[in-house]
DNA sequence: ATTGTACTAGAACGATCGTTCCACTACAAT
DNA sequence: ATTGTAGTGGAACGATCGTTCTAGTACAAT
């Protein structure tokens, strides 16, 4: 699996402050002096794994979202995909690598901060992209909703993450992913708003 | 304001792992032998912080939802509430010690894990007795779908905490709330479901 | 055969960690 | 006036931290 995703793991499982270096070569069969020609420091390393998290474990799960016709069915997948993950996956219980990260946050890392921001920005756009197709339909929605609701599912996905960190089966999971999506449908798949007013 | 509160707010701002000994001694203005005379640890301190942000921080503005009759109106507000801590207090950016805290627990850190548990079955009962008043009226939705929903709030104001210790300014914030509102309100105060099927 | 590269295990560095201990002070109770 | 209690500032403990360094090994390229 290499040095970044072994390092990967561990962060993701424990969290940067309580990883130590030794933490690091046990886990991930690489020396120490191997782990420093590689990484300047053990945060520069931490960085990339940021980076290696967003590539190998979002973007292949996220990748229904980002597709040009996703709409809600887009979205439908991906959280179909994080569910099964969470039953059969030895990710279950780590919540999101990301996600995680902003509550340890040490003041004045500012470079980690826009790091996350950025990845945060990333997701609302695709979900605002997602929904504007769905939108497109029927333009029941102004686009200034739309990006509301992309907003909505951006925090609304944070919160399943991180409570999957904590719960241990995942049937109430389930049901929040089915809620939220109803929400969704609801807001941009049932009768446009026109009807109401002329009817 | 004391030694607890003090601890309190360190620990919230920073994480237990990110704040040292000497930075509990700087913020409390207590010493470290005070410390111990009233702590057997740095955990143990931890978790009696926890137990005060409870107390004085959760408590207090969670009250509304705790009524007999708190109903939908309970829960709004509640989070209206949170988003004016957002907006004036200097609590803004730390987000929940205890949804951060959750994000870094050490493997086999049982006991704060149940704290944690603990916590949130609490915050659920309570929003299931509000969500419960509130469909008593016409009985519109099962004793399970209001389980449903409340467990959906739960996690939908743990995403919400979450997201505040991101952001720069509340709209987004009050936007997420509005919609999370109106979606409860449209399971439990629209028509009768008998109505739908009768007509 | 030699050189260079990449890596290893692990010693060692100074710093900082949580914790304990000590001598001392302030002050209320007797 | 004496005692007891509670707390102080700070030294000191062993442990562990992130990082650097050294000596040695494996192996591909020349």
């Amino acid at each position: 699996m290499g040095l970044l995703g072994n390092a990967m793991k561990t962060f993701w499982k424990f969290g940067f402050h309580v990883v130590s270096m030794g933490d690091l070569v046990r886990e991930t069969g690489v020396s120490r002096g191997g782990i420093y020609s590689d990484y300047s420091s053990k945060r520069a390393l931490f960085h990339a794994c940021i980076d290696h998290y967003e590539d190998v474990v979002i973007k292949p799960v996220f990748a229904p979202v980002e597709e040009a016709a996703a709409g809600v069915e887009g979205i439908r997948t991906y959280l179909e995909a994080l569910l099964t993950r969470f039953d059969t996956n030895q990710n279950f219980g780590r919540g999101c690598l990301v996600g995680n990260t902003f509550t340890q946050l040490a003041e004045g890392d500012d470079e980690t901060r826009q790091k996350i921001l950025r990845f945060y920005a990333r997701r609302t756009c695709s979900y605002s992209n997602a929904l504007s197709y769905e939108n497109s339909s029927n333009n029941r929605l102004t686009e200034a909703d739309v990006e509301g609701l992309a907003s909505y599912v951006t925090i609304s996905v944070q919160g399943l993450w991180s409570y999957s960190r904590l719960v241990q089966d995942s049937s109430v999971l389930r049901q929040y992913c089915d809620m939220l999506l109803a929400y969704l449908e609801s807001h941009l798949r049932g009768t446009p708003r026109s009807n109401y007013r002329t009817v």
